[in-house]
DNA sequence: GTCAACAGGATTGTCTGACATTCTTGCAAT
DNA sequence: ATTGCAAGAATGTCAGACAATCCTGTTGAC
């Protein structure tokens, strides 16, 4: 009897490859906030049938990347500064509690992970690439928030992240933000790998506060 | 002119009516954990079609409250003790953190209600009606998640506790945990009222703590 | 008797097409 | 310029269909 290896790779469905390109779509600020989407344009581009595109964007209402109001169909909702404010202060709670519980149980191989996508950050930085330094400063957040023990924090966080994207993306791009924000992290890191939970929370707390007021900056200069 | 009255009452959709029900139906435990959702019989029990009632469960799968295996279908989850324990830290950490901030900032309308609440339960804790009891203790903690001053943190925290409801009536229906559950909350509430943060959060995460405890407990001897 | 292959039924994934209801927009009339 | 209306566009919902996949009970082989 070979051993029941698990492997049941669970077939991708259209409906889920539906969900991912649209929200990769979203995320990547393809639509401007406020826009409507149209079912029927969204079905010839995607190749898809009415109901199964409406399946999808069920899934990204309730992950609110979209809204849907009765009768009016899907959008692109607009986030007022007081919504990403509730969102920014959460998301502190959340990944200050996620630094500090991975500073004490990450194993070696992950540090150096982390490590890396510092580096990856780093060189994004020196860059003007802002669309790079959000992608791999994301990857930063991600391995810490797939490191604290808890995947209830790691999905917690993703869904507030996902809210904000739109923010990121602009407050990255103001001059000597990516900069800072690289100091910032590196203090994260060093406490992490020195294993001082302690530290760790402090430092990303102050990332965080200064990441927001970036993106206060940003909304209050732009639009 | 005339100042915008934002009333466009929206339209309830069946779309809407129909997630209400089936989530109202998991919510009560109709449904055994583990056990499938077949799609036919959903539709004429609810009286919908096929596309929409597929809509529906696409928004509670992304709230987790079902899964959808490809080619298997929707299933209500059998939480694990592990997640269950994942998610009551989470809920630890969003709900210590709102009753602080509601200490300090609750009307004082919101606070009768707050007591009424706390009254409601105490009626339900004296009697055998453990959903009663259930019930009127998420009316006790939505009065204070609506008074934290962050949506957010109270949108996340309905996401949690919904996912560990099964958990909570058999937890409750434990010999004595009404009671201590009751004292534990009137210590909340006396927090609160004074506008004590600090004995608000410790008093939350107590209860937390107990709660936590007996669910555990009644999973063990359950089941 | 136990295990494996198989056939049939059940269920899901997805599509097409349709129609009533509701929103939007442009035009006409005052 | 404002109001009212009518045509067009878009959504909400349904019915029905069919292939792909899963589950189950039966048959057959050892």
């Amino acid at each position: 009897m070979r051993p029941d290896l698990n492997l049941r790779i669970s077939p991708r469905t259209v409906q889920q490859e539906t969900v991912d390109k649209l929200r990769l779509a979203i995320l990547s600020g393809l639509f401007q906030p406020g826009s409507r989407l149209i079912e029927s344009q969204l079905c010839t581009q995607l190749g898809v049938s009415r109901p199964s595109l409406r399946e999808a964007l069920r899934s990204l209402e309730a992950e609110r990347l979209i809204e849907i109001v009765p009768n009016r169909g899907p959008a692109i909702p607009a986030l007022s500064w007081e919504e990403a404010t509730a969102i920014y202060e959460v998301r502190e709670l959340v990944e200050v509690e996620a630094a500090g519980r991975c500073a004490s149980r990450i194993p070696a191989e992950q540090l150096r992970e982390l490590e890396k996508s510092l580096s990856a950050f780093e060189e994004a930085a020196s860059s003007n690439d802002s669309l790079a330094q959000v992608m791999t400063a994301a990857d930063f957040y991600s391995i810490i928030l797939a490191n604290c023990g808890n995947p209830i924090l790691e999905e917690v966080h993703r869904g507030l992240v996902a809210r904000i994207s739109f923010f990121r993306g602009r407050s990255m791009s103001l001059k000597g933000r990516a900069q800072s924000s690289l100091a910032e992290m590196r203090e994260i890191y060093e406490s992490i790998a020195a294993g001082d939970e302690k530290a760790a929370r402090k430092a990303s707390k102050r990332h965080l506060l200064k990441a927001k007021a970036a993106a206060k900056i940003s909304m209050d200069s732009g639009v």
